[in-house]
DNA sequence: TTGGGTGCAAACTCTTTGCAGCGTT
DNA sequence: AACGCTGCAAAGAGTTTGCACCCAA
């Protein structure tokens, strides 16, 4: 699923909501970014076409929708938004040169049917973050 | 492992950090709790014995000495602290009766296995949380 | 036309920090 | 005696909310 501008206004109107300018620039920005930006990233990145209020309120909005995904990879760190990846995947945040990798495999499929079958556990969402050290930064 | 408070005396020296009477009725307060306290949480627990800044500290001093561990088990919420655990763990959170399942099992160990022999990635934390339902609220 | 959405500003929650005095080493 | 730690209060970051106006349906 790729949704483009387009698209959005139709995901939208069939949850309920409006199809509104800054739903759509936001998640115009939202997509042009290589993924894990905060909500100040995405608001520089609107500059001030975008109220940043109602870009926490677009995204909250596509969240529920299943449009975005937030996560956090660190331990006091601000929320990272991505448009919601079909396939299930996670995070490895490499702690020495703080890059982040998307990982796409069938581990989270994994632990979901672990989970089913073990515990009788129906699972919506999992979210997986991952630290270490990276490859390159091993030596 | 258990760190009882005598031997959080020790830890906390051996790790270059005075053993404190405020801390100690942190850690006594941590292990007290179920689980998953958060730090207004212990604030109550501990009356006005430990203010709360210094329960921030007190908290912040043993993740660094690996005895206790965050997370966020959900969006928006704020930081929920445990004891760590030796076993490599995750949360099942319910998103319908809100009960939080401590799991301990391979699972952590594989996605460690996984990632190093496949993607030369070492890992020193694995933070994973899944939502969903739990057996009894799948009804 | 109507009510959901927006911008603006203020409030709120969680967490951190500066500082003077206290208590461990 | 030295200096790390504490309480207190104030600041800081990130996020949410109240309200009047605006615009999509």
């Amino acid at each position: 699923m790729d949704v483009t501008t387009i698209e959005l206004d139709q995901v939208l109107r069939q949850g309920g909501y409006r199809a509104t300018s800054p739903r759509r620039i936001v998640w115009d920005a939202l997509r042009r970014a290589a993924g894990h930006v905060t909500v100040e990233e995405l608001a520089a990145e609107v500059g001030d076409e975008v109220d940043l209020a109602s870009i926490y309120r677009a995204l909250a909005v596509f969240e529920e929708l299943g449009l975005a995904r937030m996560s956090r990879l660190g331990d006091g760190d601000a929320g990272r938004w991505e448009p919601a990846h079909p396939d299930e995947h996670f995070h490895l945040v490499c702690t020495e040169c703080g890059d982040v990798d998307h990982h796409i495999g069938s581990l989270v499929a994994q632990i979901r049917d672990h989970l089913d079958e073990g515990h009788g556990f129906q699972t919506d969402n999992v979210e997986l973050v991952v630290n270490g050290r990276c490859r390159r930064c091993r030596s």
